[in-house]
DNA sequence: TTCGTTGCAAACATTTTGCAGTTTC
DNA sequence: GAAACTGCAAAATGTTTGCAACGAA
């Protein structure tokens, strides 16, 4: 219900944003996606309902691009590619992400909950720049 | 003969200090270690020296935990786990990285340049707390 | 009226930069 | 003297927070 109350629209427009959109953009960036469709809305809103759908687990921070922390509605394990050309953060579907949780935790004691594998270098676009 | 005249003694300091710990220290960490040996370090100097190196390849950021960066002069691919008890970022020798760049290049077009695997969740220590 | 959400502006923390002073050659 | 490095303070940047106003129940 929560979603279909004024008073949750925002909110819920952020997380739809998120969810709807493969760019892993930072807060700004989801600010600016929004403007057109709430042009209201304050960038301390977003960077508020970030931070909670982080804590509830919906949405996780896949990187820091340039400081600047970027995020992703896509909590599955998956593989990214960083741009150093043009600041992209790229899914990298067709590679799988190696399950080495057990064997991190037998080897050093420590107990994994995340695991993030990530490629920087050059998009295609930037190659040939 | 650089590391040697008192010109280049506080930036040579930085360097040795990064390359003899693998606490992978934040830019104020390091300030913090050398402030023994060279009370009137700058954190500038730090932070502008920590920019050089990272430009020459001599080191690597390898996280953002906290919104801080931390950096290694190991520039070899190795696999780390952050820690989100205590924030400590430790080296996982045991694991090694899998060899993914031609992969990567093959399917998607990026050309990668670097690779990071990186673990999250509770060290040891941090457990049994 | 009580609770949760928001906009705004101020505060905050990390990092970068301008500039003057010093060292090296 | 020219070039390079540094400390200091100020600025810039990304993010968080306090507070008053608003909306929902």
């Amino acid at each position: 219900m929560e979603a279909h109350t004024k008073q949750f629209r925002k909110r819920n427009a952020i997380l739809t944003c998120l969810q709807g959109t493969d760019t892993h953009p930072s807060a700004e960036m989801v600010h600016e996606m929004l403007h057109h469709e709430h042009p209201d809305i304050s960038l301390a809103t977003v960077y508020r309902n970030l931070a909670l759908f982080k804590q509830q687990g919906l949405i996780q921070s896949v990187a820091t691009v340039r400081g600047i922390e970027r995020f992703d509605a896509n909590t599955e394990p998956h593989v990214h590619f960083i741009c150093t050309g043009c600041d992209a953060v790229l899914d990298l579907h067709q590679i799988s992400v190696p399950h080495l949780g057990e064997e991190v935790q037998q080897t050093s004691g420590c107990r994994v909950e995340n695991c993030q594998l990530t490629f920087t270098g050059l998009c295609g676009k930037c190659q040939s720049i």
